[in-house]
DNA sequence: GTCATCATGTAAGCCGTTACATGATTGC
DNA sequence: GCAATCATGTAACGGCTTACATGATGAC
């Protein structure tokens, strides 16, 4: 997950590990916290790997900032372009190679290593899907939309099962069903699978007919 | 988390570590999946820790089953009592000793190892909360909502940063906020955070006025 | 010259996973 | 006796975290 972010940020533009900590804390922040701890050790494995590469220009603007349109990207250019002149040594900025973006696109479609969390690893595919071609875009959304498909069909049965009460027992025992807590939990779950799934129906509709250019997707959104 | 569902389900009844996997797996399933390969280890540490200790019994009934009434306590009973006749010996059957007890209500209280999922400590708390008394079950559920505030609050945040379009520059370049990705994805997140935050107040609403015994906290259930 | 910040890395540790090794019990 | 399942454990590994070590730059 982590190659993923890193991958897709040095797709817009080339940067090394410090900025792009930065900004994976506070362009992905809320949905993924990262530390040198493990973003150093991952950008020299993808360098091993091939998938990127160092970038040289020690003279020539080592960071060219072509308004790939990212986040606070202007706010980290403002911070780069004013008091930037050190010598361009010690800093290390990464680029994305051809290898990297192939693999880049592999991860975007590869389902999430197992113990990672669903949305979370969702979240960051909807974050850089934008680098993709519309379909393989669909296809992703189309995947996650069959997942919590799934998750809600799971939900509704172990609510079901709850509210019947008693356990699976043929009368023997009286037992009763999860505890009030364990089931406000169920119920809650499902209906967030239930909102998830319906938003994720917009994103697929948006995707398929982008009549209205703008904002089409904006229409699931908020007014409370 | 591995030792709070452990101990959480130990407090109902003893039981050895096959059948607490299995348990896990399926009353907690949809949240918590769990290996042998990590409830063994936990199961050794949480013994020398003496918060467990093994229950001997190999003549007795080694479970008692004395209708704690849990989960699918009475289908695992039937599956115990009734062909249960393995001299006792091989399977070690764990019983939640009193340090234990002391540990559990900390681990329900404190907040979670940095790392971990929210959202799933959350939820296994919630699910194993019944066993503390009122004011620290208020406890918890007044942590989560202050949490879920907060991150409410930076949704917002983020959000009107990103319906503002432009970055926090001063019109020198023209930004674009993030893309209709990204947007769609904070906009989402926001509301769930809203959503989950009346739940959580819902909870805390039950929990202060059990004025109707029975399911006072289904009022805010489904419906659809 | 010194302090804050930028910048890169390493080390130890935690918590989980899969895969493997092993053995007891029971049903047929 | 043989297979299925119950049952316990170990080994190797993965990915991320905190804490630490180090050093360059720029502001004052």
């Amino acid at each position: 997950m982590l190659e993923l972010a890193i991958l897709g940020l040095l797709t817009e533009l080339p940067l090394h590990g410090y900025e792009l900590k930065k900004r994976l804390n506070d362009t992905l922040g809320h949905v993924w916290g990262v530390s040198y701890g493990s973003l150093y050790p991952a950008l020299a494995r993808l360098e091993r790997m091939g998938a990127i590469e160092v970038v040289d220009p020690p003279a020539a603007a080592p960071v060219t900032i072509p308004s790939t349109g990212s986040i606070a990207g202007e706010a980290a250019a403002a911070r780069l372009r004013r008091p930037l002149r050190r010598s361009g040594r010690t800093r290390k900025a990464y680029r994305i190679a051809s290898t990297g973006q192939t693999l880049f696109s592999e991860l975007l479609r590869a389902d999430p290593a197992p113990g990672t969390d669903e949305n979370r690893a969702f979240a960051l595919k909807l974050a850089f899907c934008r680098h993709l071609d519309p379909p393989a875009r669909l296809e992703i959304l189309q995947r996650r939309r069959d997942q919590l498909a799934e998750k809600l069909a799971r939900g509704c049965q172990a609510l079901a099962a709850a509210r019947a009460g008693r356990g699976s027992d043929f009368g023997d025992t009286p037992t009763r069903g999860p505890d009030r807590y364990t089931r406000a939990l169920i119920e809650h779950e499902t209906t967030t699978a239930e909102r998830d799934l319906e938003w994720v129906d917009s994103l697929i509709a948006a995707e398929r007919g982008p009549i209205d250019a703008g904002d089409s997707m904006t229409l699931q959104g908020r007014t409370t």
